[in-house]
DNA sequence: GTATTTGCAAACACTTTGCGTCAGG
DNA sequence: CCTGACGCAAAGTGTTTGCAAATAC
């Protein structure tokens, strides 16, 4: 889906189409290299002289919030510290925030990864997230 | 291994043993809840009620590199942005913090996950994390 | 004793918000 | 027109840094 088509289909949703949304959402699919807010700021900059970091900032969660985009981090949690730095897998709540660990199998997927990509890995992370038994319950509970 | 037993090892390198760490490191040890420097700055305040928002992360930060804490989140990153909603998985380079796509089979986990855990799961993140071929290229270079 | 760590506060970086103006529909 | 979006700047939030006083060793 190109940047217009996914523009008008957000203009039925009552999103208003600017130019400034176009060059943001073009250049996040013209590319590859997951640019951070600011690269994307300076990119737009070149074509839009006037634009500001806050429009970046407000198109970018406007675009995620419709599920057009993705951001690559925790969101608006901030750092979590675990005293077992070895690799295990976490599950996070997307309602409460809690995190819990998976005492799970672990993977052994890094080779394979090094061998596609010509990454020397070192580790990885695994994360899942969904609602946890506590916040589905307390919702089931808010629905009665 | 106790927070003493962790200390006592790091004394070996040079690295001071003060009560404040060790009540920082023992919480941490001692809990499976993933806290923030916040919530363990609040926490070690119930003891040493001058302890600073610095000293925590001071003593974080020292953990960290030395191995025996881990750190959820992208560190030192900021959000990076990619026009790809979809389940797919990422690898970092520790180096220069470049982040390219894998394109592999998807993994058929969530399911085994909810079951083990009772969460919702609604999604999953697959990240690893190494040296690029560009940066290990770069560093054979520099030793030359 | 001396070098590291602490506590405090100021600085920082990234992101969000408020407000007056501008422009899409 | 009128509402939503823009540009700008100020405020927020989480984290780091600089420095004098305290403390581990």
């Amino acid at each position: 889906m190109t940047a217009i088509e996914i523009l008008k289909k957000l203009k039925e949703k009552g999103v208003r189409f600017t130019p400034q949304r176009q060059a943001i959402l073009e250049f996040l699919l013209g590319t590859d290299t997951h640019p951070t807010a600011e690269e994307i700021y300076h990119h737009v900059k070149a074509k839009f002289p006037g634009v500001s970091l806050g429009t970046i900032y407000n198109t970018l969660n406007m675009l995620k919030e419709h599920g057009h985009i993705m951001e690559l981090s925790y969101g608006d949690m901030c750092s979590r510290f675990d005293g077992n730095p070895k690799n295990h897998y976490h599950v996070a709540c997307t309602d409460c925030g809690r995190i819990v660990d998976l005492h799970s199998p672990l993977l052994d997927l890094e080779q394979e990864v090094g061998e596609k990509t010509g990454f020397l890995v070192q580790g990885h992370r695994l994360e899942f997230y969904g609602v946890c038994p506590e916040c589905s319950t307390h919702k089931r509970a808010k629905m009665n």
